[in-house]
DNA sequence: CTACATGCAAAGAATTTGCAAATCA
DNA sequence: TGATTTGCAAATTCTTTGCATGTAG
């Protein structure tokens, strides 16, 4: 399987390249209108493929706000992580979880679940955000 | 305050006799079907607003799954807990939790967030669905 | 009787998809 | 050139709402 090799076009370069400017996650409409915003254009389908591409690739993480909203962030890190998501700006800090997903595994395992995966986050609102 | 009363009529009668015969989570689309199959009249509207009336009261959980649906279940357990669920027969176990909680609370603490809330659901598939 | 609940259809959002035209390798 | 990617609009889904009518208290 040669798996989906991405090809490197300006719109997907914009769309990393905004998406790595920022430090929080962001849903594919929003980073749609501020790539609009910022002068490029660009397809709002366009940014739906090309985020649901590098989501697979790696590279962007997705988490679904409790909106039902997909969100995405650029993240360095390959592994498998968490975050602390502020609900007003999108800040996300990412956690250390390695209990987290023992406990999640060890709970899957006590009841016989195969194929496991789990959803943690955490929202909340940042220092920055609660002051304004 | 008087918030919301609730009041006692046929669909939402049930509505939550469905939903307590349920072992799972079910999304309100299902639960709509399910109830017409059984040769029950109700509008799929009725079924969303009790649905969301229920929960604001308590007594049924929420949560979202991976596809961003609404999923619901009858929850005696008023206090706040989460689930391992079956993403194949629904099949839902409440989890022991206090350590996630305090997990959660720490990290939101340590970085100055407030107003915190939290997601925390894993899936997998049962041994029954497994097996079969 | 009166406030709340129901139904239905229309409205809204977010996301996906079909397809011809544009573009990377 | 040949396979992808883009754009746009139409199509899908899930969920919510407006409003006239029905009904529990």
């Amino acid at each position: 399987m040669t798996s989906t090799q991405l090809r490197s076009t300006r719109q997907r370069q914009i769309i990393s390249q905004t998406l790595e400017q920022k430090t929080g996650f962001i849903s594919a409409q929003e980073l749609h209108k501020q790539i609009i915003e910022a002068g490029e254009s660009i397809g709002l389908a366009t940014v739906y493929r090309a985020l649901q591409s590098m989501a697979e690739g790696g590279g962007v993480d997705v988490v679904r706000n409790l909106a039902g909203e997909m969100l995405f962030r650029a993240c360095d890190s390959k592994s498998h992580h968490h975050h602390l998501v502020c609900q007003k700006c999108g800040l996300a800090i990412e956690l250390e979880s390695g209990a987290m997903e023992t406990w999640a595994d060890s709970l899957a395992a006590k009841y016989g679940f195969s194929q496991t995966s789990h959803q943690i986050e955490v929202f909340g609102v940042c220092p920055s955000c609660s002051a304004a």
